[in-house]
DNA sequence: ATTATGTTTGAATATTTGTTCAAATATAAA
DNA sequence: TTTATATTTGAACAAATATTCAAACATAAT
């Protein structure tokens, strides 16, 4: 324990446990190379299910899971057309964050 | 499957398989609320071990194990000083990125 | 009505991962 | 050299999670 450090200080200048929660959650969802891909794949625009499948040759199922989640963090919407449902992504800054840490990992690559 | 959609020039539109890979390490690392809590705590300077844990209120260990991962995700770097072992942020991008994400999620809450 | 297509869902399995505990290491103080 | 302090480490356990498979659902076409 170093002294001179003020740990309380600290602690209150840390985002309130809801803010912590909130982030972390969307943090997880970008963590996993599938998610990832989806994503990636809606940046140029909407897709349906089987063709993101498709994109990333992967099962139907396992991406309408993912999709799932995805929708309910606020990642990304649907539209639904027929019996074809098109995914889009919801937030402008999701393209920010993406653009940035992609950066941030090309000095690690 | 959609007509008209062309597979192949999305997939070709996508970063490569270790960008991709990259950056889903990258979220893994922020998509924990320890980690992520770290990383708030190392905002505004550098803390030791055991003033981090102080912080969030966790074992030494448990903290010293995910900054060893942090360490070699390179979001944190460390300095020596005696016995007593300095971290702090390794990336200004991870600033941006945390400040772009608080926002995005700010909406959500 | 029946069949075909696109998507969702739930259970099961396998894998990953975060924390704890005890022990080890490193450096400083006595 | 012994003791104390700061940190790291490895194994073990528990909890979370991604994918698969089969079945269900919704809508369109025949």
């Amino acid at each position: 324990m170093a002294e001179n450090i003020d740990i309380k200080k600290i602690q209150q200048s840390m985002p309130d446990y809801n803010a912590i929660g909130a982030l972390s959650d969307f943090f997880k969802i970008m963590g996993d190379s599938t998610r990832l891909q989806i994503i990636l794949s809606l940046q140029n625009g909407e897709l349906c299910v089987s063709d993101i499948a498709a994109c990333l040759e992967m099962s139907v199922s396992s991406v309408s899971h993912q999709l799932k989640s995805m929708r309910l963090s606020h990642i990304v919407k649907q539209r639904k057309e027929g019996r074809t449902v098109y995914y889009s992504l919801d937030d402008s800054h999701v393209a920010d964050i993406l653009a940035t840490s992609l950066e941030h990992v090309s000095h690690i690559i």
